[in-house]
DNA sequence: GAAAAATTTTGACAAGTGTCAAGTTTTTCT
DNA sequence: AGAAAAACTTGACACTTGTCAAAATTTTTC
């Protein structure tokens, strides 16, 4: 038991072992922390939803801001990605636009919980700084996946981009969260209408127009 | 002791006393919640940041959740009338653009942590079904702030609005949301870059344009 | 000023928390 | 197969949590 000196002279094997089951740890705490949030989860709650019992959390994990942090590494993997193909497979504006919509909307229906939790574990930075870094990497990569939409956006108007990266990816982010919000609460509604604002906004940002005298 | 049926037969000034003691601790929980956050927030705690001891705050309130959504409609009350100054003296575009941004500003010097304390109610929302009722009042009043201010601007301009009140509201509420982080985080350019930011986004969207083709 | 009511304190409760050490079981290696 | 290492379980610890009832104190009422 060295699980501090683990990866020092250890057979590659045995260290995809204990990074597997560190995963599959995390991803048992990504599923009850999107079910209950942040607040409310315990350490006992994550071992119940996997296959072992609490005590092996400290065996895989320093603390639990060690296995949080792991948790939203593993998240971040899995979705800074997400919109890349959509970017790549659009001929147009218009079928950028649809497939991004689609995307949205998409992600929005199926992984509602994982986007509560991201919102609530950024929320946590404001207070805690221990997630601080982790956590505006991950901003990072958010916005830098909204970026690469809109460049492409703007190379098939022909336009130059006027707004900066992280205003138009802050933007997009309060329109999504706003429609989270309302969505969990049962507003079958939501996600029509944030496709039609990010429409929107999204054809405002990208043609050009000169700021009122 | 009665204090369910507190409020049937009892003279006015002994009903004022008690809510001038909940508004009291409620304003120690503001004080409270928006130093630790939600998740570490404890009655004890709450009553180590008033007068009194923790037991006096079931004398005062019904529980737990009962208590945070009174700090949470006393919080409300503050701050929904935040503009409305800068748009009554603003005479010009100019004039309302630059009182506006200024007033922003000002709030997030001032103000952070009650501001962090707001995001990270409305996170819990996401999860807890009981505070989202008075959440949603608050975020609608909210957005009828912001939406005075873009009246304002579109009467100025002359030109009509063309985003709904709630895209807006939602994209500089994100604008927003992103600044207190990075300000919070110590970036000393925070605050500059959203007026940057929420300047030009402002213009983009009260001066009429054509969606691409 | 005594009785009654309202207010506040104190101390306890059951339940839950993160952490960890001492076992038990399983796997690996020779 | 047997020894050693790794993996996992169990049970405990010190502490915190929301809640509440009983006692002590203050204020009001007659």
């Amino acid at each position: 038991m060295q699980k501090v000196t683990r990866l020092d002279r250890i057979s590659p094997q045995r260290a995809d072992k204990f990074a597997e089951r560190r995963a599959e740890l995390a991803e048992a705490a990504l599923q009850t922390l999107s079910e209950l949030g942040y607040a409310r989860t315990s350490l006992r709650e994550i071992a119940q939803n996997s296959e072992f019992t609490h005590g092996v959390l400290h065996y895989y994990f320093r603390d639990k801001v060690d296995l949080i942090l792991c948790s939203v590494r593993q998240y971040k993997a899995r979705c800074v990605t997400r919109y890349d193909r959509v970017t790549a497979d659009a001929k147009s504006y218009e079928d950028l636009m649809t497939g991004f919509l689609a995307a949205l909307a998409q992600t929005m229906r199926d992984e509602a919980h994982m986007h509560r939790l991201w919102y609530d574990i950024r929320s946590q930075t404001l207070f805690e700084t221990a997630f601080r870094a982790d956590v505006a990497e991950l901003d990072k990569s958010l916005e830098d996946m909204i970026w690469r939409i809109m460049r492409r956006f703007a190379e098939l108007t022909g336009e130059p981009q006027s707004v900066s990266p992280s205003a138009i990816y802050a933007m997009i982010d309060g329109l999504f969260q706003q429609c989270l919000l309302r969505h969990l609460s049962g507003d079958p509604r939501a996600i029509d209408q944030m496709q039609a604002d990010v429409r929107l906004v999204i054809s405002k940002i990208t043609s050009s127009s000169e700021p009122p005298a």
